[in-house]
DNA sequence: GCTTGACCTTGCCATCATGACAAGGTTTAG
DNA sequence: CTAAACCTTGTCATGATGGCAAGGTCAAGC
């Protein structure tokens, strides 16, 4: 598979290899084994670690957990039903579906937010006269009812 | 205006008042406080923080600028402008219509994320069975083009 | 073999807005 | 006088990430 090429050099590799492999700062595949998400680490004898390639593919599953806006709670519990082999899909589809719920939750909120101020933009001037409809509506516009 | 009838009791204030008059904890006045926003605090000999009805009309407008979802650093701006009799109008309008595109862009990114989600959601059956596509994308169902 | 530069290690501080808690002082009503 | 409700300051935590610093390691070139 692409990883055994993109790896000319042999395996295991060390962390900023690793990292370039999977598109995660070694900062943060640092942080992904202090919360668990790789297992025993293996080192040199001088402390380095070692990653294999199961280990980058982790990385990469977390990678793309990450950019599809799940939080690290969620990854890590999408990682354990990924290793383990006798998951049920109906537990990731839930976990998914909690966070499309979520994320739409988020984005109505983002939304609303636009539309007030797309509103207040489309009413205010935008010159050099002081007078201006957005700070009037952060100054109480709705609160006075 | 609605400011002092809410508050029955005479002005200034003490903070659990103007918290509850802005709908803004404790915690947050003293740290808005601490950012600036609310210039030079008096207080009673006995240390107790007190608040004009002025205080507390900057509260509000505080959280109505959080609850558009400006940052604390657009807010202290927009305070600024709004304090400043001379501002021009044009200076409100960029600093609402850069978060209009930040919202923006991040609305994008939340509903593209919803996109790949739904697709992956729907073709998983979620039952008892292991196989499951969403697991099969985060293993890297993309990233080997 | 030694130097140099690239790499690795750990640990701490910062972000941003907010909550929670603790230990202690004040005020007010009964 | 006491109890409750309020205030004070300070610290720690969140979540995911960046950055820095001081120090150890390794590999390539001379």
């Amino acid at each position: 598979m692409s990883l055994d090429k993109a790896a000319h050099t042999l395996w295991p590799v060390a962390i900023g290899t690793a990292a370039r492999l999977s598109s995660v700062s070694t900062r943060m595949v640092r942080h992904y084994e202090s919360l668990g998400l790789l297992a025993c680490v293996v080192r040199t004898d001088s402390g380095y670690r070692q990653y294999s390639s199961a280990d980058v593919r982790t990385l990469q599953f977390i990678k793309r957990g990450r950019d599809l806006g799940f939080s690290m709670a969620e990854i890590a519990e999408l990682v354990s039903l990924w290793h383990n082999r006798r998951r049920a899909s109906l537990s990731v589809k839930q976990v998914a579906q909690k966070h499309v719920q979520e994320l739409n939750q988020r984005i109505q909120n983002m939304q609303a937010m636009q539309r007030t101020l797309t509103n207040l933009l489309d009413h205010c001037h935008g010159d050099d006269r002081p007078d201006c409809p957005i700070l009037d509506d952060l100054a109480g516009g709705l609160d006075p009812v």
